[in-house]
DNA sequence: ATTGACTCTGTACCTAAGTACAGAGTTTAT
DNA sequence: ATAAACTCTGTACTTAGGTACAGAGTCAAT
């Protein structure tokens, strides 16, 4: 039921990223470039699709592109390193939920100070954000 | 009962950056640089060693520089503006901790069925992780 | 069969966030 | 009073993560 091949601009549109980005990220090789056809243009997979989507999200969460192939490279082992790699990148996360947790606490507290105090000027957030 | 006068290298190394991390923070206007006195060295106030760690932490959970500098903007305008911006950074915090736990949910399950297949050589792994 | 849109290869450029370093001045310890 | 260690100012370099673009080839529609 699929419709037109997944050229390399096709691919961009779909993964919302500039077609420059996909070449970069293929010459890193954070993902792989399929061969030229004798004839005609390069088609991608859907799973470059998906892939790309994953980087982009794994980004967004403070990923780094190196960090992000690490993750990816998880599925390409055998499953012994993997569980390892795994629970350590888990604790990573756990440790970096907890940092944005505190943040947002102490965020919310800056609100409520806020809205105590009508419209005072010096505003309770001064002495509070630099003393986090 | 404070002892040493925090010059830009005992800053430094109290908050285990670099001090041309520093020199660079001020040349950004992310901190400000003290007024050179007629004699001697540059004095920093402890509330710029808080700013520094604050600038790392933050930097670890994802922000940009200039997203810090807007975070710590917040306490240096009035309580009505503040309120509103300090709301909108919560909402994106929110959303930064859904998709890490969604990752760490993914990551467990990858884990738990890691565990479970022994020491097969395919690993449950390459097909989930592509199909986030 | 030609024009417009696309791809390919290669190289150059850009921004963010630092890092390095030279050459001069300052401080502190001995 | 001199050396070692630090600071200051300015400029240049680096790495990550892209983005731009030239010049050539390819494809699809008219």
């Amino acid at each position: 039921m699929s419709n037109k091949p997944l050229t390399i601009g096709a691919l961009a549109k779909a993964a919302d990223v500039n077609i420059e980005t996909i070449r970069y990220y293929q010459r890193i090789g954070l993902i792989t470039e399929p061969d030229k056809p004798i004839q005609g243009y390069r088609v991608y997979p859907k799973e470059t699709l998906k892939r790309i989507k994953f980087i982009k999200r794994a980004q967004k969460l403070g990923f780094s592109l190196q960090e992000i192939n690490d993750l990816l490279q998880l599925g390409e082992d055998n499953c012994s390193d993997v569980r390892l790699r795994a629970e350590q990148k888990r604790t990573q996360i756990d440790r970096q939920i907890n940092d944005l947790q505190n943040l947002r606490n102490t965020l919310s507290q800056l609100i409520n100070a806020c809205n105590n105090e009508s419209s005072s000027s010096h505003c309770a957030i001064v002495e509070t954000l630099t003393t986090l």
